[in-house]
RNA sequence: GGCGAGGUAGCUCAGUUGGUUAGAGCGCAGGAUUCAUAACCCUGAGGUGAUGGGUUCAAUUCCCAUCCUCGCUACCA
């Protein structure tokens, strides 16, 4: 969009049950605030927004656990988050949360008017209900078995075992979390939002009008969703936490979760507005309007399909772009709070920030590792040694040493003032320097206005390198040995002297200014040191040279930053290892782990004898195995019962080799009703247990024993 | 298996609407220097551009196949 009249800056709002890690920073906040600072020094009318998602069904069911309440998890959560933003100084106009009522009224309004619009569907369907709790059961709080690991926890809308969403109905032997009871199949009405009715406005929106100019792992995973298929989308849920459905006949019903947290974005905005004595409406109706959503690769398909139609459907604009980040690795393996390897950001805070081993200026290197490393086309790696290196090597030897040795000079040199510029004296390498400073200013605005952070970035840092060589060709402490009787230098090397240290100090100032959007403390650290106000911070003052007035006296120089010894970073790197859960942790954890969950898990229904007599379960040998085609996960397998050899087909093939299994002996279910798979068909299913971590184990005698033999 | 994104120097990553010697930063080696947080500055070494085919006067860039990584998805009684 040329020229918008104002900005709307959206970063994917947080959800509330636990603390976030670096891997969402560097995804979603970071370049949001970057673009932001950078928009508002541009004097653009922008309004950031974001705050706590404190609805779904993950919220209460953890609160279960924890015996304590919803609300509890969410008002612990939603302040030290807030407060994690600001630490990092991530800068939000406003940090909302969806519990407010005016999101509620908000979000209900919404609704309303979609479905009086007749852009809903209702449809009736079968559904899980408690009868003890008189409830139906969202999916999450249906527990059985997976059926693709076999996982005996799953939810009913995941496995966490192995990922796999689900939908209730699949799970094996489901259970509801609330009574222990076996749930029943009960008749209920929901609303849909038809996303297939849309599917040609979302062609051509996306692939023929932003598919150029969106990136292209955004354009593609929206592609790759509407070839697959738009399916109507439920908007409402049984469920008591949330926004109520506000519909005489929708007692005990909310809003969806992904249907009222990007509405979050909206009430957010009229809040702030209320706040601010603004109106909020401009931001989300009118045409000029950039609306920009910074995400994670995860949320592509809500902000880039289901939100724009929710939002053409209410009449609103739609985004501009939506800058989704890919996810940040760390130290080689992916970020995971189950295995609790993850640098959170109240870790960093903890360790670098609040100790008095930095303060803000350690914010500000970890703004600038993560940006210099933002997966903005592809997973990144986040390497302590690498946040060593990027700190040492270019903010303290780059840019801090720039600023360092300009400003020690400046004081040996020109009496601690701001040199004038003699332009008598002044040479093409002078110009050259004046020229890369506009030329600096130009690339990195346009890289910005692309959401090219890291390339902005690198464009500052290479200015600052511009100054060092500068400063290194034009050697002022050398032309200072050109000294008269009088001690001092003679008038020609003195305004060589001033010349250059006039430049640098006005490409000093001018770092400030470009570094601001990126590093914001070291460029209110910057302005101290020069005795400027904020007010020169801003973008159109880039690219000038009389930025410092001429005969302004300075402060003595500060170092804006410190090194990182390699003991913080093995330190570092240490902490890690030992707080992640390995393997073998989990599986010894287990133990009391999954004592708890069998507390609550359960006991199945009471069965006679005659019930279980009907199973019959044998003994058998592998024979051999080999990997189903077209298939990640199944294994066909030739098992000898001592009656016969059979075929089974088991979902194993992520767990065992065919190699390792062959001859291993193993527990059968024989006369359990053929099923075919992959087009083979299956005679029996080999008894599996699995432990917390989800690995698979063998049920099998204590030593080999015939094959065939009975099991009861 | 299907779809999407990737596989480029020791490391982290750019880039190429197909065209002379494929780039940057860091790291490494050498040199120069001392104003500066042993920093800066200069020079250099380092790449079969995942692999194998094809199209073309010419491919890292286009096409096909294969392998690997990540995400979504399918198979799981």
């Amino acid at each position: 969009m040329k020229d918008p009249k104002r900005y709307l800056v959206t970063a994917a709002l947080p959800y509330a049950n636990g603390l976030k890690h670096i891997g969402h920073l560097a995804g979603a906040y970071l370049p949001a605030d970057i673009y932001v600072r950078y928009l508002k020094a541009a004097k653009k009318d922008v309004v950031f927004v974001c705050g706590s998602d404190e609805h779904g069904t993950a919220i209460p069911i953890q609160a279960t656990k924890e015996g304590t309440t919803a609300k509890a998890i969410i008002d612990k959560y939603h302040p030290i988050i807030e407060q994690n933003f600001k630490d990092l100084g991530i800068a939000f106009d406003i940090y909302h949360r969806t519990s407010a009522p005016i999101h509620h009224e908000t979000a209900q309004e919404f609704f309303t008017m979609l479905n009086s619009n007749g852009d809903l569907e209702i449809k009736e369907s079968e559904q899980y209900y408690d009868e003890e709790a008189a409830t139906f059961l969202a999916d999450r709080y249906i527990k059985g078995t997976c059926p693709n690991c076999g996982y005996e926890s799953a939810y009913g809308d995941q496995c966490e075992k192995c990922g796999k969403s689900l939908s209730p109905d699949e799970l094996i032997n489901p259970v509801s979390t609330l009574s222990g009871k076996v749930p029943v199949k009960k008749s209920t009405k929901h609303w849909y939002l038809p996303l297939d009715r849309h599917e040609a406005f979302l062609r051509e929106w996306i692939l023929k009008e932003n598919g150029d100019n969106w990136r292209a792992n955004v354009v593609g995973q929206c592609k790759s969703w509407i070839d697959g298929g738009l399916q109507p989308r439920a908007v409402t849920r049984d469920l008591d936490w949330g926004v109520k459905v506000p519909l005489p006949d929708a007692e005990g019903k909310v809003l969806y979760v992904w249907f009222d947290a990007p509405i979050g974005y909206i009430s957010a905005t009229k809040q702030w507005a209320l706040d601010n004595d603004k109106d909020w409406k401009p931001y989300w109706q009118e045409k000029d309007t950039k609306l920009v959503h910074f995400i994670g690769k995860d949320n592509i398909v809500f902000h880039c399909i289901i939100f724009p139609v929710m939002l053409k459907l209410h009449g609103d604009i739609l985004p501009d772009n939506v800058p989704a980040n890919e996810f940040m690795n760390l130290e080689g393996d992916k970020m995971s709070t189950s295995r609790n390897w993850k640098l959170e950001m109240q870790d960093y805070i903890d360790d670098f920030i609040n100790k008095e081993n930095g303060g803000s200026q350690m914010a500000d290197v970890l703004r600038y590792y993560l940006t210099q490393i933002a997966p903005e086309t592809k997973d990144s790696e986040f390497m302590w040694k690498g946040f060593q290196d990027a700190n040492n090597s270019e903010l303290v030897s780059i840019f801090g040493n720039f600023v360092n040795r300009t400003f020690v000079l400046m004081h040996k040199l020109c009496g601690g003032k701001v040199p004038p510029l003699h332009a008598g004296s002044m040479d093409e390498l002078d110009t050259a320097v004046i020229d890369a400073v506009a030329q600096s200013k130009q690339k990195i605005t346009v890289l910005l206005e692309e959401y090219k952070f890291r390339d902005a970035l690198f464009e500052v840092i290479n200015l600052a390198r511009t100054g060092n060589q500068y400063m290194q060709k034009k050697e002022p402490w050398i032309v200072a040995k050109q000294t008269g009787e009088d001690g001092k230098p003679v008038a020609e090397a003195q305004q060589l002297i001033d010349n250059c240290l006039h430049i640098c100090l006005q490409l000093t100032a001018n770092l400030a200014i470009l570094i601001h959007p990126f590093l914001p403390f070291t460029a209110k650290k910057l302005c101290h040191m020069m005795k400027v106000v904020d007010k020169m911070l801003e973008w159109e003052n880039a690219g000038s040279m009389q930025l410092l007035k001429t005969g302004y006296s300075l402060r003595a120089p500060e170092l804006l930053f410190r090194k990182i010894e390699d003991a913080e970073i093995t330190y570092q790197v240490e902490k890690l290892k030992n707080a992640a859960i390995s393997r073998e942790t989990v599986t010894m954890d287990t133990n009391a782990a999954t004592t708890e969950e069998t507390a609550i898990k359960p006991v199945k229904q009471e069965i006679v004898f005659d019930d279980f007599a009907k199973i019959d379960l044998r003994v058998g040998t592998i024979v051999s195995a080999e990997k189903v085609e077209k298939a990640d996960k199944l294994l066909k397998l030739q098992v000898d019962l001592g009656f016969e050899t059979r075929t089974i087909v088991s979902g194993i093939a992520m767990h065992f080799s065919p190699e390792e299994i062959t001859g291993k002996q193993v527990t059968v279910v024989v006369n359990l009703a053929p099923r075919k798979m992959r087009g083979i068909e299956s005679n029996g299913m080999i008894l599996m247990a699995e432990d917390a971590n989800g690995k698979l184990h063998f049920i099998n005698p204590e030593t080999a024993i015939n094959a065939g033999s009975g099991v009861s």
